[in-house]
DNA sequence: AGATGATCTTTACGCCGTCCAGATATACTT
DNA sequence: AAGTATATCTGGACGGCGTAAAGATCATCT
């Protein structure tokens, strides 16, 4: 193998494993999608034995987790800083609900590991839902700049939630072949985003009669 | 094709074996979960051989869409069904999205196989969204019902796309235990998921002020 | 230097989806 | 009615999968 000069601390024989893991498994699910992602090719992929991950991950479910927890952790990031380039505060919130929209769609693999994990375990992570700065709190927060009552907690929670699944949703149906169409009539994805997003109050408006 | 004057016409050895899969297939993914789905298991379950189903079936794949369009049709009933015990129009929509969430919570590996399948093929099942009386058709439907312009199309269909975006989204996250407490504190399901969809019209709103 | 224990490889097991070569029972032709 | 064609099912095989157990290798601690 390569004999190194002992500058950095290489751990025993490969040199953090498990951070070559999870970055083979995000390559091998850009390159060839979810189907293609078994512990045996992300091994392949790190080049080691089949058997290497067992020393870093209990099952094959802890590694997709592990993968999973750091596309949530881009999609606050992404999330912060679609809240901060927000123009007004009215907009802010749509903004927010755009930028999850999208990237879902620009890391549509990826996106279906982390809901993947979380319908498996019926529930979302804790750093997603609970967390200062967690994607869940920043809507919610988002919700109160923009004039939603604090002090109401249910309504505020309720209202984030109604936030999250509709941008969840949203992402969801924006890949279906169906809407095509409807993106072309408007001039491009954005616009058909910010269209869906804006009947949202479909559920408690009078449809303006 | 078919002349005989038999009373039953029973074919070959099994007796519509495609049939019989089917429902092997749905039972055991309401006894053991999607992932005990095999094509192996669902062969066993029916007490034929694992090759059996290739005579029926293309692959594994065809096997799950014939299920997967047996629970949209199923979803397309529970549709119909609530939108004619509805009271008021007002309420009927809210009524659609219930039943859709609740068709969800009650069928939970079905509607997991459903959505399965159109996430791979990147597209709703056509029944669903283009036919008559399909699921899509129904919302928006309801939609004109309670006011909406009929001659606006893009505007109907964008609102059409929310309110199922909105379902879809909710459906998913009503399963996930961190809204258990917000649940409880409601009271039951149903009043959490009829408050969700209160606060949908948040996007668009001025939060009462 | 020698022991220790973490890391990695080799091998193996059972299950999976799928294909192929036969066996079998129905349908079609005459 | 007989014989052939055809649709249906079985049995066996192949490679890939997740995972467990046992042996090899190598950094670290005495």
């Amino acid at each position: 193998m390569r004999e190194t000069a002992a500058a950095e601390p290489r751990p025993y024989h490969h040199g953090d494993l498990s951070r070559a893991l999870i970055d083979a498994a995000r390559r091998l699910l850009e390159s060839e999608g979810p189907s293609a992602l078994s512990l045996r090719a992300v091994a392949r992929e790190a080049g080691v034995s089949p058997a290497a991950p067992y020393h870093h991950f209990k099952d094959k479910g802890e590694l997709l987790e592990a993968v999973a927890t750091e596309g949530w952790d881009m999609l606050n990031d992404s999330l912060s800083a679609a809240r901060k380039s927000a123009h007004s505060v009215k907009d802010k919130l749509t903004a927010l609900g755009v930028a999850y929209v999208v990237f879902a769609r620009e890391n549509p693999s990826l996106y279906r590991i982390m809901y993947d994990g979380s319908r498996n375990k019926e529930e979302l992570p804790s750093h997603v839902h609970m967390e200062d700065d967690s994607a869940y709190c920043q809507v919610r927060d988002t919700l109160v700049e923009a004039g939603a009552d604090p002090t109401d907690e249910i309504a505020l929670e309720l209202a984030t939630t109604a936030a999250w699944c509709a941008a969840h949703g949203l992402a969801e149906m924006a890949s279906f072949k169906q809407f095509d169409t409807l993106k072309a009539a408007l001039g491009s994805e954005e616009a058909f985003l910010r269209g869906v997003f804006e009947h949202m109050k479909i559920f408690a408006d009078d449809h303006g009669k």
